[in-house]
DNA sequence: CTGTTAGCGCATTCAG
DNA sequence: CTGAATGCGCTAACAG
């Protein structure tokens, strides 16, 4: 009547007792690897006795031989937002196929947070990281870069003095957003707007200056149609939507700075008895699943974030391997303009 | 010119001897616990030490010692299905303020993926695991829970002849559906419909038995108006909807066992030319956040995921905690109806 | 081809 | 109140 009582873990030298061999035997076979050959015979007892017994190895020990812990981490800002389950996805997958685990870390994009959260993936020892940095800079990582941990960085980085062996890789949300705004948004002469997030977001801030930069290429007066709305989400962009109705004159074009933040004005758009695009062309920027699904379809622009997310992913495994060395890349990833009934 | 050069991270050791104190000592501080109590003066250099060097506790080697990794486990099959961002959300903010690691995979609700991340949730030594099973059994956490990791689940369980200790939270979905079918969806003596997956999705056929007992209730033929689409998507729904739409007679109403498939059915309704809900009353299931956001705003059945997230987090780390001791509690959460205007 | 040995960083006895 | 010694499970020399 055993019943539920905590059984102890088997460890190799339970294997090897079983099987009879000496503990180092069972480590060989189990590793394949290492430059010792053994016998089939001692091979297929040992796999026999592993598998009898149960045995799964104890990451926390071969960590702490080895170095080597077979998790990775992936910073973002908030899961939630629709953007970053598939950017996961993607990392995931390639880190599947590798043996790898995933700890994921959610920041909210608050400096305090992501600074906790470079502390955690010290302490999990993590072999490399994957991070999309809010307020976080280039010397931030250098504690883990010099301790050898690999980070590849979604977004753009401020460049500083002293670049360390950091890799990047980023959509040129600056053109993109240029693109879309001159050939999507823009009704000639006519007052565009732009609603966005509280714009301590480094990653999109190139949205807000392309659309700036496209208000004094045609000499509009700056700022009185840009609406920050809080949060980066749907309410964000319902809020700033309505901020934007409630001044004149009426904007005949409006540009969010991502898709959610687009559905959320569309709603504010259709309350205030107004249509899109007719009234009002919109579009945003991410192409999440719904912007398809909204009505009128979303113009938006894609990143192809589970894409990003691999690519993200192999980048950070052609530096665990030792495949790729020196100097940090940085590499740029397309976007589309995906146009469709809203503007 | 050091550069670059891969630096060894400091150790307790580094610490004591910088403090000049013992290796204990410093173990002691920074543990806070222990039954030792330190001078105030030696706490303060110790700290100041660990400060100075950046020491941060190595985790595979405390793991090692006291068998704790700080780390919970979070099987979910696919992070891209909106319902599963904001469950993991939940879950995260909760081990966040424990100070716990999230080791996050995605098993695609497919069994053998399911096992293999059940072999790396023991090789990481999480230290508690939250589950949701899709063609896994009790049977199979058995290892885990022997080794007294603790198991939260979310969703209905297939009983089994021995339950071990092992905990489940889960929203009566059977019941939920049963309403939504007869209040929203029902028109009198029409046919109705629905679209699912493919169905060896445990957790969500309460859905389909709900839908099938209505049927059966109003003497209605079953199987006509069910179509399955593979994946419980977008694009499952709309597969599934264009074949309900292509027999006969035309259903007055639908139910979709998702919001997904729910926005890929109504984009198919309106592709057929007809309305949504004069012709054809829509509702699905989850309330994402789009469903409010459709044209029209789709009527659902709310489950709060994050709250679920947050509780079943709270119920792992009573176990964890021991503040919870015994058999395997069953806790049901509670959904809403969510009426809007497409049924 | 197989066994012995040492040590990764830490928490925890047990002595001083 | 502090220090020295031990072992968690594993891998990697090194011997045999």
């Amino acid at each position: 009547m055993a019943g539920s009582s905590t059984r102890r873990r088997p460890t190799q030298a339970d294997v090897a007792r079983a099987a009879g061999v000496s503990q180092t035997v069972v480590s060989s076979v189990l590793n394949g690897s290492s430059h010792v050959s053994i016998a089939d015979a001692t091979r297929e007892r040992v796999l026999a006795a592993a598998d009898d017994l149960g045995y799964v190895m104890d990451g926390a020990a071969r960590s702490l031989r080895t170095g080597k812990s077979l998790q990775v981490a992936i910073l973002i800002p908030d899961i939630t937002n629709p953007f970053y389950p598939a950017f996961e996805r993607g990392i995931q997958d390639i880190a599947d196929d590798r043996g790898y685990d995933l700890v994921a870390y959610n920041t909210d994009g608050l400096r305090p947070k992501e600074l906790r959260t470079l502390r955690s993936v010290q302490r999990a020892r993590v072999d490399g990281v994957i991070a999309t940095p809010f307020q976080l800079t280039v010397a931030d990582f250098a504690p883990l870069l010099h301790q050898g941990v690999p980070v590849v960085v979604f977004g753009e980085l401020t460049r500083e003095h002293v670049t360390p062996v950091l890799d990047s890789i980023y959509v040129d949300d600056y053109a993109a957003a240029g693109e879309l705004v001159a050939y999507r948004i823009d009704r000639g002469y006519r007052p565009i707007g732009m609603v966005a997030g509280s714009g301590d977001v480094l990653r999109r801030e190139g949205r807000v200056r392309a659309y700036r930069r496209f208000l004094i290429e045609r000499g509009l007066p700056q700022e009185a149609m840009l609406a920050r709305g809080g949060d980066p989400t749907e309410a964000g962009g319902y809020a700033a939507m309505r901020e934007l109705l409630a001044r004149a004159p009426l904007p005949r074009g409006v540009f969010a700075a991502n898709d959610m933040m687009a559905l959320g004005a569309l709603v504010a758009i259709r309350e205030a008895g107004l249509r899109v695009p007719d009234d009002i062309a919109l579009a945003g920027f991410d192409d999440i699943t719904v912007a398809r699904l909204a009505n009128p379809p979303l113009t938006t622009v894609a990143q192809f974030p589970e894409r990003l997310g691999r690519r993200a992913a192999e980048m950070l495994f052609e530096r665990l391997d030792g495949t790729v060395l020196g100097e940090g890349r940085r590499v740029e990833m397309p976007y589309e303009l995906i146009v469709r009934a809203s503007a």
